[in-house]
RNA sequence: GGCGUGUUCGUCUAUUGGUUAGGACACGGCCCUCUCAAGGCUGAAAGACGGGUUCGAUUCCCGUACGCGCUACCA
């Protein structure tokens, strides 16, 4: 089957990509990658005063951004643009045509009958069972009210066509193989199923995931931060560490691997080991996988990042060398910061001494008059070292701290403050270094000078 | 209401009749240490409840409770 599998993502665009929506996109994708399969992207905007071109924008960008790319599917996000694929229009407003004369099928099976002003589908009088990869076999017997009245709108009297009617034209047409959803679609398979069965194609199989909830367990709506697929991208997490969360949350490595890239997760992946249960969504986990990636991340690839997160924070590198930038910032990557926050560990490498900021709390705690003599000793020793390398630095710092019989904390805090502004950040011998000699004998200086007797 | 579906540490999960019920995140302690992290060691922490079946149930069956879904000329 491995040269057959064709599964789709279909969402509605409604102006926004649901993270629920992102993680089935995901399965459905991880899915075709691993079978060597094919992923269809389907625009369901039949609402057409609703789906804007922008709001498939969106759903495109978050897509992108999470690397998942379609194989079928349109290239614009004008539904009247172009597509690739040989199954096009991938828009359903724009499948209008294949939708009536499939519809045109059925009333000549007499499978649809006209009733007040509405085409009705004959529906199947007998319970359908569901075969679902996920949840095992689902038996659908039909309801009270369907024992009455069995038979649903295919076609409303507006004029439109519903859901049922063509998601599954269009999975019959675009020769979908294995339909992977949400949980909430389960019970109304059995309507698709015998839809199916009508048009003489046979089913494709049926996965259906559990949904994504809130931390406390409730529904996630738009109003939740947590919903919506682009505030993960502004908060600044790294996409491989979304990919890999959503990934594990309804579904498990048979290695009991955590940490995976996109092709980790590839390689490993497939239905069997998707679980049948809601998950919570939990952010810290989340956070503490981004912190993996980020510390696993190419080097080039991290500064590259970094320096666009600095530029909108409103810290120029530019007008640093590139080497310097790139040790600047590589003394920050093994602490796994999500990247907004890299500005406040960076800043003090790319302002001038001048405009260096001490923090003030940190200013009452570290610079009591004690520390005046200590900045200035350490000050006139690193003037004169002769190799300014972390490792010298160091060495110097913890004699002098012999010297004056102190423990080299003494000295490395009001050190620490006067070249960075804070009492946190990276190594301080080693920021040092990429300071150079001058802007370090310089800031210690100037806040030895701070200290009045 | 009816039908469907789910329920293992706080959270994500492993385990498909026999385990001291394992891991990860978070949390506590210790070590390391120039701060913050990281890392190492370590601690606390779970089978919703009640019945069966079985020599033996987290695992199979039934019921109860609770959650969720469907029950539309919404998608």
């Amino acid at each position: 089957m491995s040269q057959s599998v064709r599964v789709r993502f279909a969402p509605s665009p409604t102006g926004y990509l649901h993270i629920g929506g992102a993680r089935t996109a995901l399965f459905n994708w991880l899915f075709a990658r691993h079978h060597g399969g094919t992923f269809v992207l389907r625009i369901e905007d039949t609402d057409t005063a609703r789906n804007t071109q922008a709001a498939v924008e969106v759903i495109f960008q978050g897509l992108r951004w999470l690397g998942l790319d379609w194989d079928e599917g349109p290239e614009s996000a004008d539904a009247s643009g172009p597509s690739r694929g040989p199954h096009g229009p991938y828009f359903q407003s724009q499948r209008g045509e294949i939708y009536r004369r499939r519809l045109q099928e059925l009333r000549d099976k007499g499978l649809a009958y006209d009733r007040d002003g509405a085409v009705y589908f004959r529906m199947s009088r007998e319970p359908i069972t569901i075969p679902d990869h996920i949840v095992g076999d689902v038996v659908r017997p039909l309801t009270d009210r369907e024992e009455q009245d069995p038979d649903w709108v295919l076609w409303r009297s507006d004029g439109q066509p519903v859901f049922h009617f063509v998601n599954v034209v269009d999975d019959a047409e675009m020769g979908i193989t294995h339909v992977i959803r949400g949980d909430d679609h389960l019970t109304n398979t059995a309507k698709h199923i015998a839809l199916f069965r009508a048009f003489g194609v046979s089913p494709p199989a049926y996965a259906h995931l559990p949904l994504i909830l809130n931390e406390d367990g409730s529904k996630m709506s738009k109003r939740d931060r947590g919903a919506v697929v682009t505030n993960y991208e502004e908060d600044g997490f790294a996409p491989d560490a979304v990919v890999n969360y959503l990934a594990l949350l309804g579904w498990s490595p048979a290695d009991g691997q955590e940490v995976m890239t996109p092709a980790d997760v590839i390689a490993r992946f497939d239905l069997d080991r998707v679980n049948r249960s809601a998950a919570r969504f939990d952010i810290k986990k989340l956070t503490a996988l981004h912190f993996e990636h980020v510390r696993r991340m190419d080097p080039e690839k991290f500064v590259q990042q970094a320096v666009i997160s600095l530029s909108k924070a409103g810290i120029e590198t530019s007008g640093f060398s590139p080497a310097y930038v790139r040790s600047a910032l590589l003394t920050v990557q093994e602490k796994g910061k999500l990247f907004p926050e890299l500005a406040s560990w960076t800043d003090f490498y790319f302002i001038s001494d001048e405009s260096l900021v001490l923090d003030p709390e940190a200013r009452a705690k570290v610079l009591v008059p004690s520390a005046r003599p200590i900045l200035e000793r350490l000050s006139a020793a690193y003037a004169t070292v002769p190799e300014f390398s972390a490792t010298s630095l160091e060495t110097t710092l913890k004699q002098l701290a012999t010297e004056l019989g102190v423990k080299a904390g003494a000295l490395v805090q009001p050190c620490r403050l006067a070249c960075t502004g804070r009492l946190v950040g990276p190594s301080l011998y080693h920021l040092m270094e990429i300071l150079g000699r001058d802007r370090v004998v310089t800031r210690l200086r100037r806040c030895a000078a701070l200290i009045s007797e």
